[in-house]
DNA sequence: GACTATTCCATGCACATGCATCTAATGTCT
DNA sequence: AGACATTAGATGCATGTGCATGGAATAGTC
């Protein structure tokens, strides 16, 4: 079972070929629907993930996990949150989030602290400079956003 | 910059925290739209690659990676294609695809032969193995689909 | 025809991810 | 209290990916 992103790619989704569907072995009646939207996700999924990841990294020196963690720390009132809860908001498994947060702890934008209540627990909290890092970076992931979320969809997003 | 899948993982996405939007220093007017369909497609993504990639690994001991080569070849009227060609149509990178070739090649899926006009491209055809294999899995990822393109979200597929 | 630029694919390398596992701390049951 | 099960988070490891590069073949230029 694969799932998260790694450094994501670029590519258009062409090379439309005659296809029938519902053979005699077919699942349902009309999955050629499912099959198209599923495509035109996984496109839209790369095309944006390529050009969000190659911006923030260009403009900020962050990747796209080190943003979305940044991003829901600054979020929450205290600017801090214990790192299960952050797990349950980000699509990581609980050891690829525990080395992002590593990376961010390296760079200085987050401080891992021991919870009080919970000696088992970690608090992360975002620090002055990891505010002001997701404060930079966030208008460069909202412009991607804007101008590729609802494109036309067929441009690759190839070396930026 | 990165972008595409390697193992993928589950979670939802909740974490819900007030957000104001249109600060003094924002790139538009409403970008907190653009936030929470990026979010949800996100969240699709990685839904829909985990419960797929797990399925078609558990079932036909195939990655998505691979059975999307194998289906694309499969889709053509000679089922052979060359390495170019079929780059254009999965999201993956020139290097990532070298080697998903041969994986497949490895499992007797795929055969990779010279190219006669081209000295330099390689042509890859599915064998009849290759094909039975995309055949069964089909159903399998058509099943996946149907079943979570259009579920409500907010459920894992954790471990499957 | 010789030279250079370009294209096609494979591969060395670095790196992010997921799984399995480990340690420590809590919780539960008797 | 003591024993076992559960949960939080870190880490070893295997794997898949992208980038940079390399070698081979082709295309373009003079």
């Amino acid at each position: 079972m694969r799932l998260h992103s790694m450094r994501m790619h670029d590519n258009v989704a062409s090379m439309t070929a005659t296809k029938v569907s519902a053979g005699p072995g077919e699942t349902s009646a009309d999955d050629s629907a499912d099959v198209r939207e599923w495509r035109e996700l996984l496109a839209r999924h790369a095309d944006l993930t390529c050009a969000l990841d190659r911006a923030l990294q260009a403009g900020h020196s962050l990747g796209m996990s080190e943003y979305e963690v940044l991003e829901r720390l600054a979020e929450l009132p205290d600017r801090s949150a214990k790192v299960a809860t952050i797990a349950k908001s980000v699509h990581l498994s609980q050891s690829a989030l525990s080395r992002v947060i590593g990376r961010l702890e390296a760079a200085g934008l987050v401080e891992r602290s021991m919870c009080p209540e919970d000696r088992r627990a970690v608090t992360v909290c975002l620090t002055d400079e990891g505010l002001q890092r997701q404060t930079e970076a966030k208008p460069t992931q909202r412009q991607v956003l804007a101008e590729r979320l609802h494109a036309p969809l067929g441009k690759t997003c190839q070396a930026l």
